[in-house]
DNA sequence: TACATTCTTTGCCACGTTGCAAACGCGCTG
DNA sequence: CAGCGCGTTTGCAACGTGGCAAAGAATGTA
């Protein structure tokens, strides 16, 4: 446990600390003979390099942060995956913040108010915050990208999904399958937060251009994106007096908690009740029946903020930008067209 | 972004960086006035500690590294959420590594050959190695805790399950519902990994006290324990001329394969085929029919898991424990007794 | 008033590394 | 053989912080 340092290497090599620290480095000047004894004298004592005091010297950690509400849930995890190694590839390595939701939270992480100056750059998925980002001063904080967000304000790079085309998408898709009653959930009672807002949105324009009337019965919100608040949304809506005969949710976690709330209630998916979700989590592939999805690739996501994060860091003053990462819509058993009409 | 130091903070208070210092890590001797003049000098600032300074200094990052296969495998992100949480409340961060199933990688990571000293700890949570593991000299690593495994060599903290009696529950249990030929999913095809390996002796002692012949046919490997993995060992299974009345699969991701396997063949879950996972991960509580499954209660891994690590960082040269985390076998849906006994 | 005691504040240095630029050594050229 | 240039190695200093112990100020005691 006690330190090897570059001195230690040094000594034991007959070099000086500077020389190791070359080879260590690959600095090209530097002999075969010295290199191999230096590298030998590594070997020998164990030498790892201490990153922190590398750090302090050349202000870089090669640490980011990902900031997501919740690690497990599935589309979080698997970008995450992405993430992780794709940051790899960059020789970054990737530290994980949990902000469960809190708006505090979120806010504190971003301006590292707390978690200070030990990371090159920080990679945000806000599920809620949406003004504060707008107020943050985006010189002060660390370089950073958001993640999933659709407004644009033009202070901080984004990688973004379209998210009214997306739900457009999906609930279009639920009508040309003949569905005529189709319920979203996954509304927030926040009005603040631009991505079910902007579903919403998508979700209204698909029924308007589908010729179908707006139901403020079939508009359901839900406090999280979890499984159990799918169920409990759906079983609201299986109680109407008219329920409905498909049923769009803004994530495929809260379409996993549908489907198993119509399956509970004895209806079937999809004769009685089409599902619909938005993400392309593993889990819906092989649910019973496969859940119909939106796809966000998630490995285009994690490179393409990678090389947006690394090209801020070597140079940050550079204007924002934004890209918008295609979807694709994924149709699956839960909403093939019912026998009849 | 430009860095703003002790040495500025005490310029504009008009006292020295050593007095900052004390303010900042509230020591406790400093007058009232100068304190007030330090932290408006910090508040004006928007002065930051600079953690790598701080940790070079004190020998401390605040970090630790939690080294999984996959992240986005339920009970690994499920695991990796109660382990931030519990790092939390010691102060610590938590940084995620993926060996991605790779040997050499587990080890690299393990003994920091690449990643090296930025962390305070290690959680590491082996799927594969093991003889590996007992060849390192512990003394060397920083301080490490093995989640998970069972084999215990007293070299290194453990969190473990027992493994043996986990699978021993579940083949038991399908046994008490009138199960005659009961299938695992899930051995490796190297013998090296301890966790199948005491997974698999569980099972055949739970056969011989049922009574119940092996049967070399009935024992499936899965490469790795994904969906797929325990799908396709399922469809080979349903294709023997005498397939099983249940499956035990090591983990629940592999039972949620051999769900969906069972259910595109037209049969019944739990009347034709029952199921059990090992885990408890939320997918299965949502699953269709629900998963019944041997559950490891991640939270009391987590925790466990961080007392013991502060305790060694704090201590290195203390001996080695071991804690087995007691697991707990939930009946649902999958593996309700058939009508007909 | 002189001295002991306690409370505050400070200067110096080191943590382990790398940037900088100078120094060294060697072979080549004129 | 002097002089030049390139390849190689090195000493010094600094990144920003906190440990240490001593200096300085304030208070209490004889």
């Amino acid at each position: 446990m006690s330190q090897v340092t570059v001195k230690d290497v040094a000594r034991l090599a007959g070099v000086s600390p500077r020389t190791v620290s070359n080879v260590v480095n690959d600095y090209t000047h530097v002999s075969d003979d010295v290199r191999r004894r230096v590298l030998a004298a590594i070997d020998e004592l164990g030498y790892r390099p201490n990153l922190v005091a590398r750090n302090l010297r050349t202000g870089r950690t090669g640490l980011l942060a990902l900031i997501v509400p919740e690690i497990d849930v599935p589309y979080f995890s698997e970008l995450a995956r992405a993430v992780i190694d794709a940051a790899s590839a960059h020789g970054y390595r990737v530290m994980i913040d949990q902000t469960g939701h809190d708006h505090e939270r979120e806010r504190q992480l971003l301006t590292g108010s707390d978690r200070t100056m030990l990371f090159d750059g920080i990679l945000f998925s806000p599920l809620v915050t949406q003004d504060e980002i707008a107020d943050l001063d985006s010189s002060t904080i660390l370089p950073t990208i958001l993640l999933g967000e659709h407004t644009f304000t033009g202070r901080f790079d984004h990688i973004a999904i379209d998210n009214t085309r997306a739900a457009f998408d999906a609930t279009t898709h639920l009508a040309a399958t003949g569905r005529r009653r189709i319920a979203a959930v996954g509304t927030q009672p926040r009005e603040t937060y631009s991505t079910p807002r902007q579903r919403t949105a998508g979700y209204l324009r698909a029924l308007d251009e589908a010729g179908l009337p707006h139901d403020d019965d079939l508009v359901v919100p839900a406090a999280q994106y979890h499984r159990r608040d799918g169920y409990d949304a759906t079983r609201r809506l299986l109680a109407l007096d008219a329920p409905p005969d498909a049923i769009f949710c803004y994530s495929d976690l809260l379409a996993m908690g549908a489907m198993r709330a119509v399956q509970d209630a004895g209806r079937r998916i999809p004769e009685d009740v089409a599902i619909i979700g938005i993400d392309d989590i593993e889990e819906g592939r092989f649910a019973i029946p496969s859940l119909s999805t939106v796809a966000l690739d998630k490995d285009v996501i994690a490179t393409r903020a990678l090389e947006q994060l690394v090209r801020r860091i070597e140079e940050p003053s550079r204007p924002a930008t934004q890209i918008v990462v295609p979807h694709t819509l994924i149709e699956r058993d839960s909403t093939r067209a019912p026998a009849t009409g």
